[in-house]
This record gives structure tokens, C-alpha cells and sequence, in this order.
DNA sequence: TTCAAATAATTTGTATTCCAAAGAAATATA
DNA sequence: TATATTTCTTTGGAATACAAATTATTTGAA
């Protein structure tokens, strides 16, 4: 007979195992992109919304928009992205990315996604409706029921400590 | 009819659903008790295995030794923790906790830990067979199967970009 | 129209996390 | 004893992160 304690523990462990496997392949990315960690987020964020403004970016990262100053200026000495000021509101800037960032982005892999996503793919629509519930009953449990799902392999350990201070809107 | 893509889609956005609600966590108890997330981290390795020492909480935590004694600077500095040199072996430096560091380690919350079991717990062994099953098979879809779960609220991304250093043992 | 307020990005300053490399002290081994 | 190893620390450098101040621009109100 297996108790529940017993349970319970060998669910969070294995939770665990995944948050790591995840971490771990963003490591490897890091290594092998040469990007760090926040600068591989941005990179993903700006390749999804390019041309984005950088207050945009910054709400997308959680990030204070300093510090998203300081990453677009390693991404822009690395030649992989680019700021222009926008024509029709001068104080906006607009980030894109160069051909460069382009290829860098579609070689990157899709890390520990990837991995899930062969691995579950070849899976029967049960089973996999089976996997469905039950993580849509860990998401209920945590109540992150409302929270939009943000990119995985992002550093999100180094999110800002206060709450985030732009609130509006793109556009 | 349900098709496979957007099921894989769904379980991908729960898991990074769960994983942002124990980062959240983690960053509410960061501002509560006025520490960083590595250093709630080193402080609850210590509370588990003091006395330790340096080399082998730079184990635990998977970082630079030179990294460790930064952060214990500064618990240090916060009178949560003391260094001793140990009088067996003089290299050695062994951490304990202070008074003030227990109370701070046994008032902070266990976090999204504490969320998961309170919401787990009272669930039938029937329903959490099936949960601990599926979070199985994701672990094996993973690879991760051999690897050691870690604490959750640790800032896993910050993880070192080389492999470990230190490969010895406790003691 | 003019001037104050709001907005957008940046700069400056500070703290922290992280590593590599080099150093000092103690211990172990040849 | 001489050499190597272990243990921790120091130093130096890069990146992340925020707050506060700054600059340029736009918007809105008098």
C-alpha cells in the first residue's frame, strides 16, 4: 500500500527532475549560443514581435527597462539586433533583429520544449489527454489558472524582486 | 475532436504555467525576508546540514566556491550565519546558523512546495496515483530519471555555465 | 500658442550573482 | 624535508537587476 505522503513526494520530486532537465538544456543553449540567459529570452521575445518598442519588450520580460537597456546593448554589440527610432513617435525606439539574430534564433534549439514535444508527440490522444488534466490540475492547485504562460527557458529565478512598474499596453 | 498538436501545446503551457507560479513564490518570499534567492537557498542547505562546510555547500548549491563565500559575506553580514575555522583540519571553515538565522529560516514559508501539498494532500490516493504517474512519464520523456531533485525555489537558471569543480564528498 | 505634465529611452550609481585565476594557509604524501 | 594537494579567500571582470535622475519628445491644458 502506498500512502499518500509517499505520493505527494514523489510528485514534487519529479517536478523537480523536469524544472531541471529544462534549466539544464537552457544551459547547454547558453554555452553553445554564447548568449546568456536573458539575452537568449529577449532575443526569442523580439523574433515573436519584432519591430517592438523597448517598453514592450521590457512588460514582456518582467524586466525594469534599464536593465532590458542593458541587454539590447550586448545584443546590439553582438550584431544581432538592431534600434531605430520610430518616424512617428520620436522617443520610441524599435528593436528588430539582424539576418544575423534571424539565423541565430531559428538554429537555436527549442531546448527542453523540444524534447517534450518529440516525446509527446508520438504518444496516443488518451494518453496525452490523460497528461493534460492532470497538469491542468497542478496549474489549479497553484491557482496560476490566470497567468499567461511565458517562455520556458528564460531565467525567470532572476525576475525583478518589486512588481513590475510599466502597465499598459503594445501600441 | 481534440488534435494531438494542441494537446501538446496545452501540456507545455501548464508546465510553464506551474513553473512560474513556484518562481513567483519564491520572489514573494525574497522580499519578505529581505534575502536573495541564493541566499535563501545557501541559508536552507545550511539549516539542513549544519555544520557544513564551504566546499560542500558549493557542492550543494552546483556553484563556484568564490561565489559561495560572496554570498555568505553577506548572510554573514546579516548575523544569520558564523564561520568557524574547524580545529581538526585549520583549512577547513565550517557555516553554522545563528539564532536569528533558525527563526529567519523557520518563519520563511516552504512556498510553492506548501502549495502543491496542501493542494495535493487532500486528494484520493486514486487521483494521486494518476498525477504521480504522469509527472513519471514526463521524467522519462525528459531523460531526467537519474537526476537528483534539488529545492525548488532555488535560482536554478543561475546555474554555473561550467561543470562542477568540486566533485569530492561530504566530510 | 505656450508651458506644464506625461511618456520613452537612456544614463548613472549601487548591489548582487557568477566565474576564473591567483594567493595563503594547512595538510598530506613522496 | 620538499612537493603536492586541499580549502578557503581575494582579486578582477562581466552580466543582471533596480532606483533615481536625465534627455528628448509628445500631449494636454490654460
Amino acid at each position: 500500500m502506498i500512502g499518500t505522503a509517499k505520493m505527494v513526494a514523489d510528485i514534487i520530486d519529479n517536478l523537480r527532475r523536469v524544472f531541471q532537465v529544462i534549466n539544464e538544456q537552457s544551459k547547454k543553449i547558453e554555452r553553445e549560443t554564447g548568449l546568456t540567459g536573458p539575452q537568449l529570452w529577449a532575443i526569442k521575445i523580439i523574433a515573436e514581435s519584432a519591430p517592438i518598442k523597448v517598453s514592450a519588450l521590457a512588460r514582456r520580460m518582467y524586466l525594469h527597462p534599464a536593465t532590458v537597456v542593458g541587454i539590447l546593448d550586448r545584443l546590439e554589440g553582438h550584431g544581432l539586433v538592431t534600434r531605430t527610432r520610430s518616424l512617428e513617435d520620436r522617443r520610441v525606439v524599435e528593436i528588430e533583429l539582424t539576418d544575423k539574430g534571424k539565423i541565430l534564433v531559428a538554429q537555436s534549439p527549442v531546448v527542453a520544449q523540444g524534447l517534450l514535444v518529440k516525446g509527446l508527440e508520438p504518444l496516443p490522444e488518451e494518453k496525452l489527454l490523460h497528461i493534460a488534466e492532470v497538469l491542468e490540475q497542478l496549474v489549479m492547485i497553484l491557482g496560476a489558472q490566470e497567468i499567461a504562460p511565458k517562455l520556458f527557458f528564460s531565467p525567470e529565478a532572476n525576475l525583478p524582486r518589486t512588481e513590475g512598474c510599466y502597465n499598459g499596453e503594445d501600441t
